[in-house]
RNA sequence: GGGGACGUAGUUCAGCUGGUUAGAACGCAUGCCUGUCACGCAUGAGGUCGCGGGUUCGAGCCCCGUCGUCCCCGCCA
């Protein structure tokens, strides 16, 4: 077929811009071909870009070399149209699209490049296999959904250089190829060939270098910043993924709050959503008390009490106390096989006990009646709080289950049955925007397998001043100065103020069981900067794909990235990982490994 | 590493209790058509039923294994 260049012509409007107004003007449109209605001697094209649809009609009356290319066309050619802007006859008028009063009167047809019939309709925007999608991106890629979303994203970031920019923030960037640091998340590697045997990390995050920006004098500080981590995926998880990270020296928590709070507003402005702030503070213990879960989605009630068997109960019953109780308003009158689904969620998330109270009539109605009696039954469920017609759920954990491990899993319990029941009370759909921060987090988790205490954010978080004493003393008692930023139950960022005092960090890493030697091979630069003045600093980082993501309504964030990868970290389109030629590992110092043949 | 769902035409999907030649819609090709806009009409092409093995007279369907995709747990300081 032949082509038609360009030449000269330069586009005089988009597709989806032509209206009434335009009625006369010549104009030259170019784009991909929607679809095309072909009546024989008139032809209409549906010409497409990223603004919309304009039709184009080609009569043979009118231009015969017009009408001759386009009888040639196909879905997705790529064409140029110069033509008269018209008014369509009333009775031919498009409704449904915002240029549908026009078209445009094709004098010149040009044919700029051909397409091979598509995998998938791009205009269709139903559901598609995602491998499909993904094989095809650059066709997935102009539909209008992706169009959207990869220009709200486009939008976002420069909402938040904007705002950042005038809070006196500097963009600045870190290295891509840096030191592994053991702690944490599995490091993507990338082998030296200059050193034979020694191997660049790509970052997990620009923690130390933000901090050592600190140090260098930069005291405000953001990057919208590729970061790596290689671990398993999930619909909010990629290999890479993409933060706002923020650092600030002398920082003050609220200062830091209230930018944070004023960078939500602006970008959630851009869908029109109007954010109220200041956003609500929960503590961490708060968190996990009312909601056992430290991302709590705050929209709708359903809150964890502690309630005790009353005396002389607790030998009747083997379950530990306190108990979590839970009050559902009015859900007295629902069934036994719904109930007995709730117990089947707690106890897979690691209840030990689970018991329910329908608060229908004047009699409690409950297992527990023939044990304890109806008077102690009836105090419990006051004890949560319940009112006539009301259900009440109760989760308990084994006897002499009070330790940390044990009552995390109540926590969890309570949290997979708290968002269980608002799926089935429909509560989950009010399309509100509720922003939480929590607060005070515990400095130390500890981990059974290796029997010793993690960081809980990271090492380079501080534990509160008034906690500071307990470092050695008693570690999983302190708190640190972290906080992450919560989005409809979903955690949307996390920071902390640092340690900027070389002794506090320190004794943080022998609380965390480093020893000195073990802190300064893996951390050595980073201890020396320290030591050189450095200012009190804090900060945090954001979760960019996951915002742009809830912005967009999408729930997986391979919707808001242009070149996402698989749930097995497999880039479908170019084949990413691959093997690599012989010569290359030669080149590293590389030898693979055989994978041992099964047997 | 573990659990669940899925894998049939280019796409989305149907395919009963294992039984003749595996179907539909959309898309695609060819022809006709001057007011269509999900154009219409006519004709036609298009299948390694993910892959390998097994059971059976016979497997898209049953069994075992394997690969891939999605979701979840673990993991993600």
């Amino acid at each position: 077929m032949a082509l038609d260049l360009l030449g000269e012509r330069q586009r005089t409007h988009y597709c989806g811009e032509l209206r009434e107004s335009h009625q006369g003007q010549t104009v030259f449109l170019a784009g991909w071909v929607a679809r095309r209605r072909d009546l024989g001697s008139l032809v209409f094209l549906d010409l497409r870009d990223h603004t919309g649809v304009t039709q184009i009609v080609c009569n043979l009356e009118i231009s015969p070399e017009a009408h001759e290319k386009a009888e040639q066309v196909r879905p997705e050619y790529v064409v140029g149209v110069e033509g008269e802007v018209v008014l369509r006859d009333p009775a031919t008028v498009n409704p449904q699209i915002p240029t549908g009063k026009v078209e445009v009167q094709a004098r010149k047809l040009l044919l700029l490049n051909e397409s091979r019939t598509p995998p998938f309709p791009i205009e269709d925007e139903g559901r598609m296999a995602e491998e499909t999608r993904l094989r095809y991106r650059y066709l997935d890629l102009r539909r209008s959904r992706m169009q959207q979303n990869i220009r709200l994203r486009h939008r976002a970031s420069l909402t938040v250089r904007e705002v950042l920019s005038r809070h006196r923030f500097v963009e600045i960037e870190t290295p891509f190829l840096t030191r592994s640091t053991p702690e944490g998340a599995r490091d993507y590697l990338v082998p030296s060939r200059v050193h034979h045997g020694h191997f660049y990390a790509l970052p997990q995050s620009p923690q130390l270098f933000k901090q050592i920006l600190m140090i260098g004098g930069f005291d405000r500080y953001f990057q919208i910043v590729r970061c790596f981590r290689d671990e398993d995926l999930r619909a909010d998880r990629q290999p890479e993924f993409t933060q706002i990270d923020i650092e600030m020296a002398f920082p003050q928590r609220s200062v830091l709050f209230a930018i944070i709070e004023e960078l939500m507003a602006s970008l959630f402005a851009l869908v029109d959503v109007q954010v109220s702030r200041p956003f609500p503070i929960l503590s961490y213990d708060e968190a996990m008390e009312r909601y056992g879960s430290d991302k709590p989605h705050t929209e709708f009630g359903l809150e964890w009490k502690r309630v005790n068997l009353p005396e002389g109960a607790q030998e009747k019953v083997r379950v530990s106390c306190p108990l979590k109780a839970l009050r559902v308003p009015g859900w007295a009158s629902t069934n036994r096989s719904q109930i007995d689904k709730l117990q089947e969620t707690a106890q897979a998330a690691g209840a030990d006990w689970f018991s329910a109270i329908k608060m229908s009539g004047a009699e409690p109605q409950s297992s527990l009646v023939k044990a304890l009696g109806e008077d102690a039954v009836r105090q419990l469920a006051s004890a949560a709080g319940a009112q006539p017609g009301d259900l009440v759920i109760l989760l308990g954990l084994k006897p002499g289950q009070s330790a940390q491990g044990p009552q995390h899993r109540l926590d969890e319990a309570s949290s997979e049955v708290r968002l269980e029941l608002a799926r089935k009370l429909d509560l989950l759909k009010s399309g509100g925007w509720h922003f939480l921060w929590v607060v005070d987090f515990p400095m130390f988790d500890y981990d059974d397998k290796e029997n010793r205490f993690v960081a809980m954010h990271h090492p380079f978080t501080s534990p509160r001043e008034e906690d500071l004493g307990m470092l050695e003393t008693d570690p999983g008692g302190v708190k640190a100065r972290a906080y992450d930023l919560v989005l409809n139950g979903s955690e949307i960022g996390g920071g902390s103020i640092r340690i900027h005092r070389p002794d506090i960090q320190r004794r943080v890493f022998s609380a965390l069981g480093m020893t000195p030697e073990k802190a300064r091979e893996r951390f050595g630069f980073f201890l020396d900067a320290l030591e050189y003045g450095t200012p009190p600093h804090g900060g945090i980082a954001l979760g960019f794909d996951r915002i742009v993501g809830l912005m967009a309504g999408e729930s997986n964030i391979r919707e808001v990235i242009a070149f996402p990868k698989t749930a097995s970290a497999v880039d479908v389109m170019c084949d990413a990982p691959s093997t690599v030629e012989p010569e290359q590992l030669e080149e590293l110092g590389l030898e693979i490994k055989e994978s041992p043949v099964e047997g």
